[in-house]
DNA sequence: CAGATATGGTTTGTACTGTCAACTAGTTTA
DNA sequence: TAAACTAGTTGACAGTACAAACCATATCTG
C-alpha cells in the first residue's frame, strides 16, 4: 500500500505548525520581510509572531536583523539557506500528499 | 495581497497534526479500518495511535467499534459523517495552499 | 511641559498536546 | 504452568501555542 501515509508523520513539525507555516510561506515568497509586514500577512498577534520567529531563528531557518528605520526599531526577517532548503523539502512532502488527497 | 496565508492559521489543528492527519487520510481512503491495520499504515506506536484515536472520537470525527475477532479484542474505526465533512474542509484548505506552493 | 497614545517589539503564565514507557487483560504455545 | 504474544489503555513528563501584560522609545495633544 502506501508509505505515503507513513511519510506524513515525518513532516517537519517546526514548519508544519500553521503559524510558522504561514511565516515560512510568506518569507519564501517575499525573500525578506519586516515584522509589521509579517504581522499583517499572517494575522498573528505580535507576541505570537515574536516567539515563532525566535523559534525559527533558533532552528537556523530564518535570519533576523534588527536595526532602525528612522527613529523606530525595525526588524527584518529572511530565510537562511538552510531554511530555504528545509522549506523546499517540506514543500515536496506537502505536495506529495496533495496529489494523494486530490483523488 | 494574500488572505491565503492568513487562512493557513485556520487549519483545523485536530486534523493537521501529522499523526492524526495520517489516520484521517487512511480512514478517508479505506472507509473503515481496524487498529492493527492503522498501526501498519501509519507507522505510529500503539500508545500513540490509541490516544489519537480517542481524541478523534471525542471530537466526533471517528466512530470506534469494539468487538471480538475470534478470541481477541478487535477495534474497528471509521469516519463519522462529521469527520468526513471536517476532513473534506481540511482537504480543500490543504489543496488551496498546495496550489500556492506549486509556483 | 505633562499626559496620552502609537510603534515595535519581548517576556510571562497558563492551558493544552504529543509521546513514550509501563501497565492491563486475556490468549496461545511449549 | 510459565513464557511469550495480541490488543490495546493509562500516566507522567516534556514541549508548545497563545494571549495578556509588559517594556522602551517616540510622537502627538492641550
Amino acid at each position: 500500500m502506501a508509505d505515503e501515509f507513513k511519510q506524513i508523520t515525518n513532516f517537519d513539525r517546526l514548519i508544519h505548525e500553521p503559524s510558522r507555516l504561514a511565516i515560512m510561506a510568506v518569507l519564501s515568497a517575499c525573500e525578506n520581510a519586516d515584522f509589521t509586514f509579517l504581522l499583517n500577512a499572517t494575522g498573528l498577534s505580535k507576541g505570537n509572531l515574536s516567539s515563532h520567529l525566535s523559534k525559527l531563528r533558533d532552528a537556523g531557518y530564518v535570519n533576523i536583523t534588527k536595526g532602525f528605520k528612522g527613529n523606530y526599531p525595525h526588524t527584518t526577517c529572511a530565510l537562511t539557506r538552510g531554511g530555504r532548503r528545509a522549506f523546499d523539502a517540506y514543500r515536496k512532502q506537502y505536495l506529495a500528499l496533495a496529489r494523494r488527497l486530490k483523488k
